[in-house]
DNA sequence: GCCGTTTTCGGCCCGACTGTTTTCAGTCG
């Protein structure tokens, strides 16, 4: 069983819990120990067969019990009979926008609403306002949740997301009264999906400036609107939040709006033990009566620094270790992308790029790079018009020539296709000669797992093998990763000194990042691709800089900050 | 339900917006 269906078991407790109306603190517990198991990069299993299920953070001796039954029989009684006792319905009820556990919890007990379509008719009869707390506007806004429900799109895309972004930060940026802004939350974290925007800006005039974003094109409803916070949903279905707060709180402000949840609430706590309180308008220390004193908050640095920590970057800001070590003052110094000096994962047109290879490495030099590695295809990959033995030498050829009187350097590579039965797409005469050969499965993905596995081990065992790219295969929203044994893979890649590609296409995003930070602690080298089969997709770097940084990866875990000689000279001692 | 370098019991982050209700509960960030 996968650690996320794990994972959804807990969840799903814990929204059932909250519909019984159960202990809020019990609840957090499920909620905190299905977080903790997202972010194990190894296969619950081994924890619990290891019986070391406890040492997994807010896993006691309760939730340890559950898993083991239901790695074991492969359910949870307890689980069970809350589901016995709570219809199905009434946990689809909880996507409904406005709806929670309490409001759900009111309509089945007094009228026996099990499900979304009860719950519609309901309030379209204007029932519902014989309970206590619900009034006329209240059914309105249900039947207006409903609709929305209907029609959500779920999470967005990096891409799609950063577009929204910009487009909302330049509109608001050319108002006179806006002195700051920000993009915050995931986007600023670079989570591989983004749910909504948060954006935090300081104004001259706050009134005047919310009215104005509330009132932007293409904007469709606006969900809440205060003081100092606003929701909008834009006619694309993406949801923008905005909050404005004065200069001084605008660090303490930042902190909370770029989250995670998570790492705030840990802060927080720590704050607590201080005898401090941390909220978004700063960092204060508490007084008998009153708000208490302020210390910090105009920016994040001072109140990192008030706690006693070291800046963390906001891109590992998600409670997985980062606070206790910046405590010691012992967070690593991630990778930036000033020390990107090549990509190692391009297409050009000899298979299914769109770019030539001069154009490409013009581009390159552009995004300040020394290098680039340009994998093309191989011969059985037909629909992306993979290479032949002889295009492959016409582009060796090519690249000699063009290297002689260019200061970016093209690396001679390929993206081998992993045949079904683990072999390489190309004789080892010919893998010998690429500068960089890059390999990966574009077919047979419902192999059973074992299969997978030991096809892609047995690939990489071959000496001419330098980098295993897009892992998990997968596609956001549109495949699954592959179910492989990625701890099995990891350790290979050690054993072989291969290295791990992080495709950072926007919907591959692969190496994830909790299986960078693994593999680095492991001792494996990572390399970073855009993958773009246009030019244009290699501004994708900007965002992989920071997609690999969640992976707590440092200057020298990559071999994208290599000089050309220094990453041609490494991939050739590679060649064994 | 979890947790502990003061604790094995008694805490558990903190605040904005909405709608309903005259002081707050629910939901969300
Ligand atoms: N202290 C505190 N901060 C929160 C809480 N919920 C959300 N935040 C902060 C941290 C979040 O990163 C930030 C933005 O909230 P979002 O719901 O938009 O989450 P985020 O952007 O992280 O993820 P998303 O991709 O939008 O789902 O607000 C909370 O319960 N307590
Ligand atoms: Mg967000
Ligand atoms: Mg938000
Ligand atoms: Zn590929």
């Amino acid at each position: 069983m996968k650690n996320s269906e794990v994972a959804e078991k807990l969840m799903e407790i814990a929204h059932l819990l909250e519909i019984k109306g159960e202990n809020p603190f019990k609840i957090r517990s499920y909620e905190k120990a299905a977080n903790s198991i997202l972010s194990l990069p190894k296969e619950i299993k081994e924890f619990v067969k290891e019986d070391k299920l406890k040492s997994i953070s807010g896993i006691g001796a309760s939730i340890s019990q559950k898993i083991k039954e239901l790695l074991e029989t492969g359910k949870i009684q307890y689980l069970e009979n809350l589901k016995k006792e709570i219809p199905q319905g009434l946990l689809e009820m909880l996507n409904i926008p406005g709806m929670g556990p309490k409001k759900i919890k009111a309509v089945y007990t007094k009228f026996g609403i099990k499900d979304i379509r009860g719950l519609e008719i309901a309030a379209r009869r204007g029932d519902l306002a014989e309970l206590d707390g619900f009034g006329e506007k209240t059914a309105q806004n249900i039947l207006r949740g409903i609709e929305l429900l209907t029609r959500q799109s779920g999470r967005m895309l990096s891409v799609t997301a950063k577009k929204i972004a910009e487009d909302f930060v330049e509109f608001l940026r050319k108002e006179k009264t806006c002195k700051k802004i920000e993009v915050c939350g995931s986007l600023r974290r670079a989570c591989e999906t983004i749910g909504d925007i948060d954006i935090l800006a300081v104004s001259s005039k706050p009134q005047e400036f919310m009215e104005r974003f509330i009132k932007k094109d293409g904007i469709k409803k606006v969900i809440a609107k205060g003081e100092t916070k606003s929701s909008v949903l834009t006619e694309d279905e993406a949801q923008v939040d905005l909050r404005v707060v004065e200069e001084k709180s605008f660090g303490a402000a930042v902190m909370y709006f770029t989250g995670s949840k998570k790492h705030n609430i840990h802060l927080r706590e720590i704050a607590v033990k201080k005898g401090f309180t941390l909220n978004e308008y700063g960092l204060f220390k508490k007084t008998k009566k009153g708000t208490g004193s302020f210390l910090a908050g105009k920016t994040e640095e001072e109140i990192y620094k008030k706690l006693k920590m070291q800046y963390i970057p906001p891109e590992i800001r998600e409670d997985t270790g980062e606070i206790e070590l910046a405590l010691q003052r012992k967070l690593p110094e991630l990778v930036e992308r000033k020390d990107i000096k090549g990509d190692t994962h391009i297409h050009s047109t000899y298979s299914d790029g769109n770019a030539r290879i001069p154009e490409i490495a013009q581009k390159a030099k552009s995004l300040g790079y020394e290098w680039v590695g340009i994998c093309d295809h191989s011969r059985s990959l037909k629909v992306a018009r993979g290479l032949s033995i002889e295009e492959l030498l016409k582009k060796k050829k090519e690249i000699e020539n063009f290297n002689k009187k260019s200061d970016v350097k093209v690396l001679f590579g390929a993206e081998v296709d992993i045949l079904p039965d683990g072999t390489l797409d190309y004789p080892d005469e010919i893998l010998r000669q690429l500068d960089i050969c890059i390999i990966a499965v574009h077919t047979a993905f419902n192999q059973p797992e074992d299969v997978l596995n030991k096809r892609i081990l047995m690939a990489m065992e071959n000496p001419y093998v330098h980098i295993l790219a897009h892992p998990s295969c997968r596609l956001i929203g549109k495949r699954e990763p592959l179910s492989i044994d990625y701890e099995k893979i990891i350790k290979k890649a050690k054993e072989r000194g291969v290295i791990l590609e992080v495709n950072v296409f926007p919907d591959r995003l692969d190496l994830k990042d909790i299986y960078i930070k693994f593999a680095i602690q492991n001792g494996v080298l990572i390399s970073m691709g855009t993958d773009a089969h246009a030019l244009y997709q290699m501004d994708n770097i900007d965002y992989g800089i920071k997609y690999i940084r969640r992976g707590w990866v440092k200057k020298s875990d990559i071999i994208n900050t290599m000089t050309y000689d220094e990453v041609k000279k490494f991939l050739k001692g590679r060649n064994r």
